[in-house]
DNA sequence: TTGTATGCGTTATCAG
DNA sequence: CTGATAACGCATACAA
C-alpha cells in the first residue's frame, strides 16, 4: 500500500505526532528533527493522504463551481479565471454544469454539498426557482456561496456583480450620440444578468426619448439562427431601427449578418466581448462585463472567507462594464 | 457537528454495520429493516461523509479532466462533454488548466494525483517534454489515464484519437476536385493533432501533385490577428494560392476576413467546427473532429475500467473527422 | 440476517 | 519539544 506517518515515524524514531507537526508546518519541532523528517519525507516518497486528511479537517481545500454550460465561451472563460486564481492559492475546481436552469437544479448543489467542497462559486444564473434559492441559501449556512453575476439576496452569500445596467444604459446613450433615434434590443433570457441590460437599455431609451415602440424589444434563443431569424422577420415587417443591442455577442453576431444581408449598415453592439465579436465582419463593438475583475473578486472572497475568519468582507462587490468600439460602430445609420 | 451512521444506528436500535450494508446496497439485508433504516436516514437528513467513505476505498469518485486551457472554445466543448457524461455516472470533475506546454506541467499531474482522483483524461496535448510524459506514465501504473487527441503509446494508457490526417488528406482532395491548385495551410503548433493534421495536409498535397512550396505551410500563432497579418504579408510577398486550409476556425476566420480585404474570393476550411466558423461571413466551412464521439468513448473507457475490472478495453479509439461544408466552401478561386 | 471489532491515515488533545 | 491516544465516519472480515 501507500506509504504513512507511521513508516516515516518508525524510520526517523519519532511519534506520529510530530510527524504530523512538520507536516502541518506549525507547531514547535526541533529544527534538527523537522529537516530529518522532511528529507526522509522525500526519500521515501511520502504524499499525505488526502482522504484522511479531509476526515481530520473536513476539507480537501475544493471550491465547487456552478454555472449552465461550460461550453459557452463566456462561462468558459470565466471557468478558466477562476480555476486559475484558485490554483494560486492551492485550491482544486469541481465543475458543475447544470445546463438550462429548469427550476429543479437544487440537486446539482446538493450533490457539491455532498462532496464537501469548501465553498461554492456561481457563475450567472443556474438558480432561479424559490425551490433551488432555498436549498443554496441553505447550503450557504455552512460554507460561503458567491454568486457572479447574480445576486439573491440571502445571509451568508457575497455577491460579485457587474453594472451592466449602467452598462446598456451609457452603450444606448453612444448610439444616440452618433445620431440613432431607433435601437432594437436583442436578449434572451431574463436572467439576474438579463434582467438588468434590459433596464439599463429602457432607462436609456426613456431619458433621450428615443424609439420606445414594443416592437424594437425583441427575446429570442441564444443562437446565430434566432438573431438573424428575428432580424429578417422585422425587416420584412418593416419596422425600423437604426441600431442593434443585444445582450450577448453571439446574437449580435446574426443580427448584423442578417442585417447586411439586408444591406443595412448600422451600428451593432454586442455583449461580453468574446471572441465572437472579433470573428464579425464588421468587428463587432461590445459591452464588456469585466469578468477578469468579477473572477478575480471572487477569488479572493474565497480566500478571505476560508483562510482568515472572513468577519469583514463585503457583501457585494461591484465593477463597471465597459464600452469596447470596434468596426461596427463607425458604421452610420 | 454531522449526523453519521451512528447516529442512525442508534435511532433503528441495529449495528453501524447494518446501516453500512444499506448505504453499499449490497449485501444481505432483511427487506424490512433495511426499508426502515432507509426511512430513518431520510428523516434525520443522513448524509455519507465524503472523507471517510474515501478512506475506506480509497476514491471519492472523482475524475480529473486536464487540458491546456478553458477558455479556448473547443477544450471548453470537450470539458462539458464529459462533464455531463461522468455526472451520469456519478463521477464528479475535478478540471486542471496547465497554460501553455511549458515542458514543466508535471506539476499539474502530480497534484491531481494527490487528490487520488479515480482517473485521468486529457485533452489535446497539455505534455509533450520527456520529463512530463514520464511522470504522467507513473501515474498510469496506479490510475487510469486516457488521453484525448495524443496518442503517448505507453502501457495502461488509453487513447481517443479523432483521424484528423485522413481527415486533412480529404479536404485537400475536396480542395482539388473544385479546381484549386494551391493550398495554403496555416497551423499553430505541432501537437500530436497538429503534426497529423499537417502530415495529412502533405499527404494530400503529394498524391495530387499540387504546388508544394514552402510557402505555402506558415506555422504562426492561435489568434485572429496573426492569421490576418500571415495572409497581408504572403499577398504582399505575392505568394500565389487558391484555396486555405487551417488547423483551427480562429485562424480560418483571421484568413478569410484579410484574403477578403484584398479581393481574393476562394474556399476557406478550418478546423473543429467551432461556432467560430459559423460567425464568420461567409461561414466557414469547418472539419469536424468529432469531439462529441471522442468524448463520449472516454467516459465510457473510464466506465470499463473503473466499475468493471477493465480487462478488454481497447488502447486505442479512433474515429473519422468529417467535412462540413458552408459558404466558403462555394467560393470558387 | 445481524453484531463486533478493527483498519483506513490524519489531526488534535492531552500528558510528559 | 515530544509521545500516547482518542477522535474523524465509514467499510469489512469475522463471529454469532
Amino acid at each position: 500500500m501507500n506509504i504513512t506517518i507511521y513508516d516515516i515515524a518508525q524510520q526517523c524514531n519519532v511519534s506520529i505526532a510530530t510527524v504530523s507537526r512538520v507536516l502541518n508546518g506549525s507547531s514547535r519541532v526541533s529544527e534538527k528533527t523537522r529537516a530529518f523528517i522532511l528529507q526522509t519525507m522525500k526519500d521515501m516518497g511520502y504524499k499525505p493522504n488526502p482522504f484522511a486528511r479531509g476526515l481530520g479537517l473536513d476539507s480537501m481545500k475544493i471550491i465547487g463551481v456552478i454555472c449552465t454550460d461550460v461550453a459557452d465561451i463566456f462561462y468558459a472563460h470565466a471557468v478558466s479565471l477562476l480555476e486559475d486564481g484558485l490554483r494560486q492559492h492551492h485550491f482544486d475546481v469541481m465543475l458543475s454544469n447544470t445546463g438550462t436552469d429548469t427550476g429543479r437544479n437544487s440537486k446539482y448543489i446538493t450533490d457539491l454539498t455532498a462532496k464537501h467542497v469548501d465553498a461554492i462559486i456561481t457563475i450567472g444564473t443556474p438558480f432561479s426557482s424559490e425551490a433551488d434559492i432555498r436549498q443554496l441559501q441553505k447550503v450557504a449556512e455552512t460554507i460561503p456561496v458567491i454568486t457572479i453575476n447574480s445576486d439573491y439576496h440571502q445571509p451568508n452569500m457575497y455577491s460579485v456583480v457587474c453594472n451592466e445596467k449602467e452598462g446598456m444604459r451609457s452603450a444606448v446613450h453612444a448610439l444616440a450620440k452618433k445620431g440613432c433615434q431607433s435601437v432594437l434590443y436583442l436578449y434572451d433570457a431574463l436572467t439576474y444578468s438579463g434582467r438588468h441590460k434590459l433596464d439599463g437599455f429602457r432607462e436609456g431609451i426613456r431619458e433621450l426619448k428615443l424609439d420606445a415602440s414594443a416592437k424594437l424589444i425583441q427575446q429570442i434563443p441564444r443562437t446565430l439562427a434566432a438573431a438573424e431569424a428575428i432580424i429578417d422577420r422585422l425587416i420584412a415587417a418593416d419596422v425600423h431601427f437604426e441600431a442593434i443591442l443585444t445582450s450577448e455577442d453571439v446574437l449580435a453576431v446574426g443580427a448584423q449578418r442578417a442585417a447586411l444581408r439586408h444591406g443595412h449598415v448600422l451600428p451593432v453592439i454586442g455583449c461580453n466581448n468574446s471572441i465572437l465579436a472579433q470573428c464579425a465582419t464588421p468587428t463587432l463593438s461590445s459591452l464588456d462585463n469585466k469578468l477578469a475583475n468579477l473572477c478575480a473578486a471572487a477569488v479572493n472572497l474565497i480566500i478571505q472567507l476560508t483562510e482568515t475568519d472572513g468577519a469583514a468582507v463585503p457583501v457585494r462587490t461591484e465593477f463597471n462594464a465597459e464600452l469596447v468600439e470596434r468596426e461596427s460602430f463607425q458604421s452610420r445609420p
